[in-house]
Order: structure tokens, then sequence, then C-alpha cells
DNA sequence: TATGAATGAGAATTCATTCAT
DNA sequence: TATGAATGAATTCTCATTCAT
């Protein structure tokens, strides 16, 4: 499976064959139908589980920070890591993927959703506590979602994208509190 | 050519067979190879046809006007338009496509930035007035471009997709300028 | 579509491949398809329209003789030659194809009921004139198709089945006389 | 392998796979492989087995019986209960497996011999007594022998063969004893 | 210019068979 | 004896591309 995603995120869906998963696998042809029953649900799969990975992963971050700099900062950290260490989760979700299989953009949608609410939920409680100005905030979530994911491509357009992380997480940090009108 | 940016739109590269293409035109297989070398090369051809499209009907729009709010809402309501009535042109370059021909990765990164660029040159401007706080300008284009994308996308994911346009524009226009510290 | 039949009654459905039927016609797999939407659709195909040949060439030779004794062995020698001189229509229709595609089960019934008709039309005719025993004609029909057959595949099974051609027929025509009780 | 009669007759050699069969007799697929040597042999094997078993139980019907009115209605009698509650059998034998296997061909005109020798023996005896016409009596069991199948078969299509089989069993006495012209 | 029949490389998938446990 | 995961040869079918007309 881990080698199926490394393969689909270089070659992307259809030009990933099976062939060249089971041998970066290193096992059969036969080996591949006896676990999956082809390679669109194994792809579907593993969209899935990847966008799962990667929601979950942020969460973590997020909660139990208390105040809102600290959420955005630390999720933004764990978004840029599995980004620079695991490139081919943010190709799979971000670039490849969606429009070579059509039964992906329903995924897709429910990705972007979770996604989205992810993010509003650490500007729900802040606006709880009165600290950013009233705004559709689903909107705004919306927005930030799509500002962090195109930063995060960006970076790893750079050659050397870990000794520019920092700076970006910062960078967005300080984009969105601006964005929310934060005041701390 | 405008039956294939629908074809491939609808169906995504892969599934978009040559045939599909020539009967929506309603020509022969034969003479489809008489006007385009082949499948591939049509499309990234009408990849970059369709970014230089977009990114010229907003630059457009934003040209000759005085402020930043200005300049914003009507890029922002060009870019609307052009979603609720061309959809395939976002499907085209938002979503299809790329991850489908390995050759794209190239022209999307192209094509991003000029987006980005497109962004930048009004707040370039802003800021030359004073009318923005300082930050870097490059981070905040690829913020704002994202969060647009991401917000029209999920435009076109609603029903009825012209009725939402205006408050979208108003919220994305306001959130910008927030995330600028614009003082008008 | 002849080299097909050929193909189909040498080897069975299953162990003609595509490959064999087209190297038998010597053109390229994609030709195949292009004119069959696929194998099964094909080998359906053929078996109807081999059916349909048999039976409206014995019928031909029935039909317009003015005696029982006289259709039945005009009809019988028809059926004889055709089982001498293509072989591969007799191997198709009685011994190869059923079992192999499910969807033939009905197309062998249809044959076979058309066959048994075929056989007991003479027969009606002959009871309306008296010369037969009162029977079920629809039975004596059925057993005389099946002993047809029956003698007819024997007959191939000879080393020379021409030259016992003519004593079938008759002997065929004696027992079908003999079982209808035919009183000329 | 009652399970693999069952399985075969109802889906044909090839589309019965030993997966199939296995979990029809609920064994794994190694235990297939420690018992039979490979699908084919067992499926030759099996037809052979079943092919003993119709001539075996319909001739021990038709032995011991004093005149041929009676052992042709025994023996029809026998042959027309097992296509009745075994039509495995006759299903196997009289229409799939021939065509599918190649090595086959060669079992089948054994069994077809086998069939019409059986049925030639009561004739002889009918000869020998002169109770019948001189004939051939080599073609008149070819002939009977695909009769009775036919009819056989034709039962097996009935909504309720059971019902119809007593009918039949003395229609196909009748037209035996016709065609032989018996004189009792 | 335009056609569309013909091509064949290449892809997904199946399934009989093996063999270490 | 029994198991079932692993194998890979073989098959069907697709589709971009060509080329004679």
């Amino acid at each position: 499976m881990q080698a199926a995603v490394r393969v689909f995120a270089e070659r992307g869906y259809h030009d990933a064959t099976v062939r060249d998963i089971v041998s970066a696998a290193d096992v059969a042809v036969g080996t591949f139908y006896f676990y999956f029953p082809d390679k669109e649900t194994l792809f579907v799969h593993l969209y899935e589980e990847t966008a799962d990975f990667l929601i979950r992963t942020i969460r973590q971050a997020v909660v139990n920070r208390a105040t809102l700099p600290q959420q955005l900062a630390m999720g933004l950290q764990a978004y840029v890591n599995i980004a620079v260490y695991e490139p081919a989760v943010v190709q799979l979700l971000l670039v490849g993927g969606v429009g070579a299989v059509l039964s992906l953009i329903e995924k897709r949608a429910v990705f972007r959703e979770n996604l989205i609410a992810m993010w509003q939920a650490p500007l729900e409680q802040a606006m709880q506590k009165g600290v950013i100005a009233p705004q559709n905030l689903r909107r705004t979530a919306e927005a930030l979602a799509g500002a962090f994911d195109e930063v995060v491509l960006n970076l790893l357009g750079h050659p050397n994208p870990e000794a520019e992380a920092g700076t970006a997480v910062q960078e967005m940090t300080q984009f969105a509190l601006r964005a929310v009108v934060y005041k701390g």
C-alpha cells in the first residue's frame, strides 16, 4: 500500500500501472488482486486513508492549544511537516487523482469539507471568546484552507522546502490572524 | 477546440477519447490528426490557452481601477463570472488535468506563477501608496490566490451558484482587505 | 466470420482465442473489435446464423416434394451434404458451444425447437393425407430430430463419410417411415 | 466429487473455477490438488464415471426382462428417472462438457459407442427371436439412442418433467417398437 | 482537406497451480 | 492431510495513431 501511494503520487492514476505498483512492492500481479478487488478501488481507498491521515494529524496538533495563534501555528507546522517529509500525501490529495477517477469527485468533496471544518473549529472557539471580528466563519475557513494549501504547494516547489518551512508557517499564521482580525 | 475543452472537462483527460472529442465536434478521427499532432499536445495547448484566458480576463477587470477594494472586487467578480458561466474552464485548470499528463506539471507551475503575480500587482500598488501594512507580498498573493480558488470551487458546488455569487465576491473582498490590513 | 466459424468449431469457444481468430482471418486484433462488440456476441451471432442456415437448407430440400418418403430422403440428403462438406456447421451446432456460453442455452433451445418444427411439418401433411398412423407428432418429430442428428454425427466419425452417405440417408429414411408407420 | 459434478453441470467447464468447486465442497484449494492432479483430469474422470453410471443403470433395468417392449419400457424409465432426479448427469453428458475440453472428444465417442451398444443388445435378442424386421441394427440403435436423448432433453425443458415422464416413456417405447417393426 | 477502416502495443484482470507451513 | 497466500502466463479489450483513398 505504501508502494502504491508512492507510485500513484509519482505517475498519476492512469500512468501508474498495476505492474508498476506490484514491482515497486516486489510482489506478483496476482498478489495485488488477492488483496484488492481492482486498481480503482485501491486508489479511492488510498485517497480516503490519506485524506483522513492528513486531517487527523493537523487536528491533533490544533486541539489542546489554548489560543488561536498557537492553534494556527501548530496546525500549520503539522501540515508543513507532512508536506515536506511525505510529499506524496500532498501530491495525491491536492494535485493528482481527481479528474482521473470519476468516483473520486465525491471523495474530494468530502475531503475539502472535512478540511474546511477542521480549520473552522478553532475560529468558532475564538469567536465565542470574542477575540476575532464578526464574520461568516464558513467562508473564512474556506478561504484559509485554500490559502494554506497554495502556500504549502509553493513551498514544495522551492529548491529547499525545509529551510523555508519555519518562515512559511509564521507568515501563514500572521496572514490568518490578520484576515480574521484577531485582537490578542 | 471548444468541443475538446468541454469533453476534457467533463470526462477528464484519460476518459476523454479522441473519438469522444471528434464526435462532439462532428468531424472524423482523421480530421483531428490533420489539425493536431496528438491528443496530449492538444490538451496541453488547451490548458495553456485556458489559463491565459482566465488570467487575462481577470487582469483586464483589475487594471484601470483606482483603489484596492475596487480592484479586488472587480477582479473577483470577473473570476466568479467565468466560473459560473464557463465552469469547464475552472474544471480544467483547478481540478482535472494535472496528475493525468506528466508534462502538465510544468504548465501548472507557470499558470500558478502568473495567477499569483496577477493578484500581487494591485497589492504592490497599494503598498506603494502606503494603504496596506508591511508584509511579504509574494506570500500574501499566494495565500489570496489559493483562498479565492477554494471559495470559487465551493461556490460551484452549491446548487445555485449565481445566487450566491454576489455575496461570495463581497466576502472574499473583505477577507482580502482584512488580510492585508487595508486602511482606506 | 468464416474464419471464426472454423476456429470456433476446431477449438471450442474458450480455447479459440480472439488472437486465433484474427490470425486465421489475417487481420489485427483491433479490426476484430471494430466489427464485433466482443467475442461472445460474435459467437452467439455465428451460432444463430449457422442454425438458421442449416434449417433453411434442409427445409428448402423438403418443400415441393410430393410424398413423405421423398421429403425425408431429400431433407436428409441435404443434411448429410452439409455435414460432409461443412463439418464445422455440425460441430458448432451439435457438439461445441453450449455449455461454454451461458447465453447460448436459450439459443440452443430455439434451434432445437425450429429443427423439430421443421421435421414435424411433412409429418403433419402426411397425417392430413392419412398415410401415417395416428400418433403424437410432436414427440415423433423430437425423436426423429434426435435420431437424425445422432446418425449424422456417427457418419462424421467414420473414416470416409462420403462413401457411407448414400446408405445412411436411405436407412434413416426407412427408419423414419417405419417409425411413423407409413402406408404408401 | 459430487460437489464438482454439480458445479460443472451448473456453470460449464470453464466457468466453473476450482475455487467454485472447493467452496462448494467446503475445503481449501490445496486440498483439491492433494486429491486430483488438475482440473481437466477431474473433469474427464467425472465425465467417464457419469457416463458409466448412466449406462450401467439403464442396462441394469433392461437385462432380465423377457420381451423387447418390457426391455425398452424399463430402460427408458430408468433413463428418465436419472434425468429427472439427477439432471446434472444429463447436463454433463449431453449438453455441456464436450467442446470445452479437447481431450473429451474421444471420451464422448466412447460414451456414445457404449450407449449405442447398450440399446443395440436387446434389438439383437429380438432379431434372434425373429420378432422384429430385418434391418441394420447398428444404424437403428444409433437412431434410437439419438431419439431417446432428444426426447429426454425436451422433457427436462418442460416446467414439470415428472408429470410428463410416464407419457414420454410410453411414447418413446411405442416409437421404438414401430421403428423396428415389432410383431408381438 | 477530410475520411474512417485498420493497426497493435499495452492495460487490467483472471485463475489454474504451487508450496511453505 | 490440509491450508491458502502467492504466482505469472494468458486473455480480453481499448484506444491513440496511421494512411490509402
